[in-house]
DNA sequence: AATGCCTTGTCAATCGATTGCAATATCAAT
DNA sequence: ATTGATATTGCAATCGATTGACAAGGCATT
């Protein structure tokens, strides 16, 4: 028994099916009888009519989707951006676009081949949580057939409306404090230098330091992943420079508690012997035994400008869609 | 300069849309003289072919999608489990079904929601990694429709096709290791009753306690969600009772890392003075400075099965689709 | 030469909805 | 009664691919 298509309640009632098409629809419901129209939606919800998004994609030639490239779906704040992001795709609780969720794990031509699918599903925009310079070609091949919006991630060259984080002044806001705290020499440890992301905050703390008069350690320190685990080895190049340093910048909270947790095995106390900061505020970052200083990331912010540009560009007023990028904001707690 | 269709291609080519769509198929191949089919092949890539997957679907009945409901993205487990299975969607390294991910964060009417969406999108099949008794009803509808499939958490009442990890096992064998560490009087702090999961681990770690007769806190803890912070504040209850237990089943991962952090808050060291136990072998309870003894989850299994069953059901071969149940192991660390 | 088979390709219907245009009905105004 | 405007519905094309039925041609067999 299986559900009726438009064609079979048309006949069920009698009518046409453009009829019951109108009566269903939300923009061209006034066209069609009061009378009728209820008549049809009755007949609808009692026959279990559902209607076919394929189909119905195939006619509007658009199919109320979204492609959403993400770098890292363990990633607590691509995680965070992505669902107040949908949030925004609801229209009074009812989902009207999909979000067609896929992930990069930063795999170079993984975002290409996922691009590629988006295109042939007929998304209505691509939205990218996972550019990579890698990438940069496949977007902007993609943005010549559809919207193409970037967040937290930017591309420089590329000049595609874009959510973003003031990195560089994230970091910037890192740097300060730890002059403020007394600390005059000090040690990043960045993420993979993949994504811009990391780069900007490296820049915007490099930049603090040398104007104050704060020393680093000269050798960039790197983290292949950003993960405790990489962060806990990356502690290691920390020690084996001459003189140690007295505070470290983890460039993401995962790096951090690699680096906490490192530390402590060795015995030394953060914040007294090492100071350390993050970058994201993460859930785990307040319930720390030794909570830490962190930049809270302008989630809310970023995910609904990434909303309103998809709603925007959809509409085709490109006029509105403006790139923006938001503050973060410095977390002090105890760890640095 | 839009790309063209099947239909600008036949004309550029002068044969029929049939013989363009038979060339660039897998399956149907043959049936063009491999000369045409070359011809056609190479006129596609240089022309920027790209098939219409929606209209395809349309045309198929089969839409090359896969709904999947996922409770909590920022869970490792799930997410691991949702990558294994995404992996097996692609043949040759091409994606050829698409999943549609979508959270439900066991809210009460998320589930039915996203299960209609799923089904106007013409889903080929569903997936839930999500499943509570709430949305019982609503599964065993769309049963009806369309092969369902339960990942992680299970239905007694629904008797669907699952792969499942044996959850109640994974709690008799951190009682036994308890046990046999000579604990005599322990505690667990569960995670929200809603799903299975942490029902079978309460059972198999009681049934365990009660066989070898060790005590356990009478009134049951129970947590919110299963969190760090979560798992902090249920510590308090645990020290409201009138005697302390000497080692806690904390039924995952990241309730147990709260629970550990309050503890230390408390000055109190695991496992000297409180032994803690976790469940999922998360990332962390590797570098956690007091690593975590857990359980690790069959993630590869249980994602392989369910892919597993999602191909035998596409291709309607019900006898070969039978639930599994796949064991978990004990890691044991410091903690406890 | 007749028959049958195989290969290759065309024709046309189809999937289920949407929509521009035309047709009819209704009503008011002249 | 005629005209015009408006409301409601029907007709038929269309989106882009897939596929069953069928035709034409080539080849071998008898």
């Amino acid at each position: 028994m299986r559900r009726p298509s438009m064609k079979e309640l048309a006949q069920r009632l009698g009518v046409d099916r453009s009829t019951i098409s109108r009566a269903l629809s939300q923009d061209k419901a006034h066209l069609v009888a009061p009378e009728t129209r209820e008549k049809v939606r009755r007949m609808a919800i009692d026959a279990g009519y559902r209607p076919d998004l394929t189909a119905a994609s195939l006619r509007r030639g658009r199919s109320q989707t979204i492609g959403v490239l993400v770098a890292d779906l363990e990633n607590e704040t691509f995680i965070n951006v992505i669902r107040t992001l949908i949030a925004s795709l609801n229209v009074d609780g009812v989902p009207v676009t999909t979000p067609l969720i896929a992930e990069t794990r930063d795999k170079p031509n993984a975002a290409s081949r996922l691009i590629e699918t988006f295109l042939s599903r007929r998304v209505d925009a691509i939205i990218s949580l996972a550019s990579t310079e890698a990438d940069e070609r496949a977007l902007e091949d993609a943005s010549r057939e559809v919207p193409v919006i970037l967040a937290i991630r930017t591309l420089a060259a590329l000049n595609l409306p874009s959510a973003l984080c003031d990195d560089r002044e994230g970091g910037a806001m890192v740097a300060r404090h730890l002059v403020e705290r007394g600390h005059k020499f000090v040690c990043q440890i960045q993420g993979p230098p993949l994504a811009t992301t990391f780069k900007l905050r490296a820049q915007g703390f490099s930049k603090i330091c040398a104007d104050l008069g704060v020393r680093e350690v000269t050798k960039p320190i790197y983290t292949a992943e950003a993960t405790p685990t990489a962060g806990k080895k990356a502690l290691d190049q920390v020690f084996e420079c001459e003189e140690r340093p007295t505070a470290i910048f983890a460039h993401n909270d995962a790096i951090a508690i690699g680096v906490i947790e490192a530390l402590r095995e060795r015995g030394l106390r953060v914040p007294e012997d090492m100071a350390v900061a993050g970058f994201n505020d993460t859930r785990l970052a307040k319930v720390l035994s030794t909570p830490l200083t962190t930049v809270a990331y302008p989630i809310r912010e970023v995910g609904e400008h990434a909303a309103l540009l998809f709603h925007s560009l959809i509409a085709g007023e490109k006029d509105k869609a403006g790139s923006r990028t938001f503050m973060p904001e410095l977390i002090v707690r105890r760890s640095a």
